[in-house]
Parts: C-alpha cells; sequence; structure tokens
RNA sequence: GGCGCCAUGGCCAAGUGGUAAGGCAGAGGACUGCAAAUCCUUCAUCCCCGGUUCAAAUCCGGGUGGCGCCUCCA
C-alpha cells in the first residue's frame, strides 16, 4: 500500500509522488481576518492538520504553509465600521484565529505569510502575467483576461458560456469577459493602498495565493488545500494566473474539504448560521471538537448539531476514562510480563490498519473506528471478572498502549494526562448544565451518607435528582464517582407534529 | 440555466465489483443493594426502475430527493 490521494483536477485518487523525493508542499487556503473563525473554518484547518501530521509520520518533510489574508474589502469595511486601522484589526483577528487553533491543538504551520508583506511578489507576478499577454490594464485596475488562458476552467471543469455571470452581481462593464477578474485594483477613497506601475492600489484575492505560494513552495508544488466552495472561483483562477506566469504546472494534488453543516445546509457568515470556535469550546472540549470532526471522511459534508458534538464528546470521554483506567493499572505493577499478548492478531494489526486507513485518502472516521477493539479489550481486562483472570493481560495491554500511540499523534486526540482532559471535561458538561462542582460533590457526599445508612430510598433520589439535572453517579468500591451525562437521544418524539 | 457532489439499519458513519467496518440508541445477559460505567450477545442487503457481469451498495442509463458552486465564503 502506498498513500492514494483524491485529486480534484481528475475527480480520482492517485499514488501519491511528491514532486521532490521524501518532501512535500503544502498550501492550505487561510481565513480572511476580519471576524472569529467558525466551525466551518475548523474543520478545514483540523483535517488539514491530520495530513500534516501523518505525512511527517510518513517519514515526509512537509514545508506547511497558510496564509492569512489581511488585505480584503470585508477587512476594511469592518475597520471602517469601528474606526480602526485595517492592518490592525486583521492582526488582532490574526491571534485570535491563533488562540483557536492552537486550542484546537492544530500544529502550527511551517510559515503563515501575510498578503501586507508580500507586496513586491504580488506585483511582480503581475507584472509578468502582463508581460506574456494574459492581462490588461483598465484605469489602474489589472484584470487576467480568461480568453488568454484557453485551458481556464479545467479544475471546476466550467463551461462559461453556460454560467450565468453577472445573475446575482453587476458585471463590470469594462471587462473583455463577464469572467475576467481583477489582479489589482486601483485605490477608493479612504482605503489602505500601495504603490504599483499601474498606480496606487491593492491586490485582487486571488492573487495572493499565487504569489505566496509562488515565493515559499515554487512554481509547482504538490499540493494544495482548501473548503470545496474555493474551487471555483478561487482555485480556478489562481492556476490560470500562476501558470500563465510561469509556464509550468501549479499544484499536483488539489484536495478540497466538505463543508459543515447546519439543517443541511452549508455553516457560512451570509448565511449567519455558524458557531464560532470560540463559543463551542466554552461547553465542548477541544478534543471533542476534534473529534467530531475527523470522525467523518473530509471530503463528505458533516452536519453540526447538538446530539452529533455530544455524540463525540461521549466518545472522547470514553477514550480517556479508558486510558486513565488502563495507566492507573499499568502504575501498580512491577512487570507487565503476565504471559502471552491476548488476541495477538488484533492487537498487532492495528498499526497496519491505522497505516492503511490514512493512506487510502486520508481516511480519518476509519482511522478513529480501529480504536474500537483494542479499547474494547482494555476495559475487558480491566474491568470484567473473565478479563482480570486472563493470562497475559498487563502485557496485552501495555502492548495496545504503544501500539494505538500512533493513531493518537495523527488525530491529535488520546495524548495528554487523562486525568487532566477528564476533569476538563467534566467542567465543560457543568458549564452545559449550568451545575457547579460544589453543588454536585455536596448532593454526592449526602448521598454517600445516605448509602451507609443503607437508606436506599433516599441514595437513589438523590442520584435521579442529579441525572435529572445532567450528572450521572457511579458507586465502586473506592467510593461514589460522577461523570457527565451526554444526551444521545433524539430529542421530542414528534408528538406535536401531526397536528390537523 | 450550466457544472458538480451526495442518497448505506432509529441516529452518526466506513466501504467503488466478490457477497454490508465502527460508534450511538434499542433488546437480552454478566456485574451491581438497585443503578451507572464496563464487557458479552443481538439488531441492515445499501432511494426507485432498467442494464452490464458468474458476481453490484459498489459500473452504465433513466428517475426521485437533498446539497454545493456560478457574488464574498473554509
Amino acid at each position: 500500500m502506498a498513500l492514494a490521494i483524491y485529486n480534484t483536477m481528475t475527480r480520482a485518487k492517485e499514488p501519491f509522488e511528491p514532486l521532490v523525493s521524501g518532501k512535500v508542499g503544502l498550501y492550505v487556503c487561510g481565513v480572511t481576518v476580519y471576524d472569529l473563525s467558525h466551525i466551518g473554518h475548523a474543520r478545514v484547518y483540523v483535517a488539514f492538520d491530520a495530513v500534516y501530521r501523518f505525512l511527517r509520520q510518513q517519514g515526509y518533510e512537509v514545508t506547511y504553509v497558510r496564509n492569512f489574508t489581511d488585505v480584503d474589502d470585508k477587512i476594511i469595511a469592518r475597520a471602517t465600521e469601528r474606526g480602526e486601522d485595517p492592518l490592525a484589526l486583521s492582526a488582532r483577528f490574526i491571534e485570535e484565529y491563533h488562540r483557536d487553533m492552537d486550542a484546537l491543538g492544530c500544529l502550527r504551520p511551517t510559515l503563515e505569510p501575510k498578503v501586507s508583506t508580500h507586496m513586491p511578489q504580488i506585483i511582480a507576478m503581475i507584472e509578468r502575467i502582463i508581460e506574456r499577454g494574459h492581462a490588461y490594464v483598465v484605469e489602474g485596475d489589472v484584470y487576467f483576461s480568461i480568453d488568454s488562458y484557453p485551458s481556464y476552467g479545467k479544475l471546476s471543469r466550467c463551461q462559461l458560456d453556460e454560467m450565468r455571470a453577472g445573475e446575482r452581481v453587476q458585471v463590470d462593464e469594462r471587462k473583455r469577459n463577464p469572467f475576467d477578474f481583477a489582479l489589482w485594483k486601483a485605490a477608493k477613497p479612504g482605503e489602505p493602498t500601495w504603490e504599483s506601475p499601474w498606480g496606487p492600489g491593492r491586490p485582487g484575492w486571488h492573487i495572493e495565493c499565487s504569489a505566496m505560494s509562488c515565493a515559499h513552495l515554487g512554481e509547482t508544488f504538490d499540493i494544495h488545500a482548501g473548503g470545496k466552495d474555493l474551487v471555483f472561483p478561487h482555485h480556478e483562477n489562481e492556476i490560470a494566473q500562476s501558470e500563465a506566469a510561469s509556464g509550468v504546472d501549479y499544484v499536483r494534488y488539489w484536495m478540497h474539504n466538505g463543508f459543515v453543516n447546519v439543517d443541511a445546509e452549508k455553516m457560512s457568515k451570509s448565511l449567519g448560521n455558524f458557531f464560532t470556535i470560540r463559543d463551542v469550546l466554552e461547553l465542548y472540549h477541544p478534543l471533542s471538537v476534534r473529534w467530531f470532526l475527523l470522525s467523518t471522511h473530509y471530503r463528505a459534508p458533516i452536519n453540526y448539531t447538538e446530539r452529533t458534538i455530544e455524540e463525540a464528546a461521549a466518545r472522547v470521554y470514553y477514550l480517556y476514562q479508558t486510558l486513565h483506567d488502563l495507566d492507573v493499572a499499568l502504575a501498580e505493577v512491577k512487570s507487565t510480563k503476565d504471559g502471552d499478548v491476548v488476541e495477538p492478531e488484533m492487537v498487532e494489526a492495528i498499526s497496519q490498519q491505522a497505516t492503511a486507513a490514512m493512506e487510502d485518502d486520508f481516511n480519518t472516521a476509519l482511522l478513529v473506528s480501529v480504536l474500537s477493539e483494542p479499547l474494547k479489550l482494555i476495559n475487558d481486562l480491566l474491568h470484567t471478572k473473565k478479563g482480570r483472570k486472563r493470562a497475559g493481560r498487563l502485557r496485552t495491554m501495555a502492548r495496545i498502549r504503544e501500539q494505538i500511540r500512533p493513531i493518537f499523534d495523527v488525530i491529535g486526540v488520546g495524548r495528554g494526562e487523562p486525568a487532566r482532559i477528564l476533569a476538563e471535561m467534566r467542567q465543560r458538561a457543568l458549564r452545559r448544565h449550568g451545575l457547579s462542582e460544589e453543588h454536585v460533590l455536596e448532593r454526592v457526599a449526602a448521598r454517600v451518607a445516605a448509602r451507609e445508612a443503607r437508606d436506599w430510598a433516599a441514595a437513589d433520589a438523590i442520584r435521579d435528582e442529579l441525572l435529572a439535572a445532567g450528572v450521572q453517579l457511579m458507586d465502586a468500591a473506592a467510593g461514589t464517582d460522577w461523570r457527565p451525562v451526554f444526551q444521545l437521544v433524539e430529542e421530542g418524539g414528534g408528538a406535536a407534529e401531526s397536528e390537523a
């Protein structure tokens, strides 16, 4: 088996062969920094974080570039509204973005170039495009002429004459073709501008990615990624510009992720149906969010609902509870040489299965499912009468611990101190249910007293009361513990739906 | 209107020719004062119609339904 990547350009999975053996150039389109990021953004960067982690794990030297669009209409508009300098505003949201990404456990890219610091490269590329006859200047604007580039449309497979340019937005009369797009926009009053051979102005949106990827990864590089909505026109335009400027192929593998949906509709700023990462992380642990995002293949759409995020949270809780119990058990023993590994075939297949899952177009959904059997076996060996008697149980658990670590490294979930993470998850759950830890602990103590007095009715009443509030009590030999209740059942029964 | 994607059990979700992974929920069982957690068992023929093939959820054609792009968008 070898790594295969679904290439949007060919609409097929292709064996991955880097341009330079052992090295990968990866460019992921970043955000326009004028506001907080939402879960849709989180998906892109978590998905390609897993890609980045896997490529590195496979031994590739990866140059991961992710840009910031810090010069843009929306930034200027927002800054004007607030009476703030546009670059100051974008700098602020770059910080906020980093906070979110760090919280989500996304590794920092190798480079994070900004438009504002790449004007010379952008201008040089535009000059080159003009020289080669693919762009024209109109009153200080520079437009790319798509008619000069015959293979325009090859990524999105659009036939331009059938598309409705101007259907929703007025077409600029000065364009030779309605689909021509701006490489450079002449300055308007009150906007930040940069000097150029065509007068003061600023770059069009698409040119930045071409210029910055070229500057840091070269004229041709391996992987270019982003959301599906960027296929047309953004990436299509990038290809046209870059190849018009360089004369060589731009990108070898195009990867596009599916959307995060709410009620089966794309989550987006313009629809207003978005949840910011910031808000979600108040109620759900970042690792739950990661698990949620990675438990669906990156190209498929994913629905964000209370039910789906709760399910992810429940699963992550199970994972860390298992790891916690395991670590406690292993810490107590001097040696794990207590026999042969139980179910050796399953245990030893874990790493191959994990690699195979990722090699098949980064199938993190499949990867995550590889954990099910080993985690079940650990719990069996840890908690059931039969399991606790099995020879080799300690060795088996220790071996599984080793085998699943590389999976954790790729998904970015499973590492960290389990006790701490479980505590953090409980804190989030308390917040969700509007409870305080003091209150819960007070009720737990009351129940312990009732149980000691063998007053089962009182003990059960307290348990029911907490259960209704969102806290599940668990009695064990060591004492009474609690854990969050996850909302795993569909709410409402539709009883009120079919009233005439 | 053009282009494209998708449709798998109650819910989520893998699977692109060889006879349906995994998770959640449900049911039964072990464990428990009773529970919970945990473990075991159980639970689908893949939207419809037609075709190709020894063999199709997987390929082709035609429907139906949903979504996306064609304005900024991850």
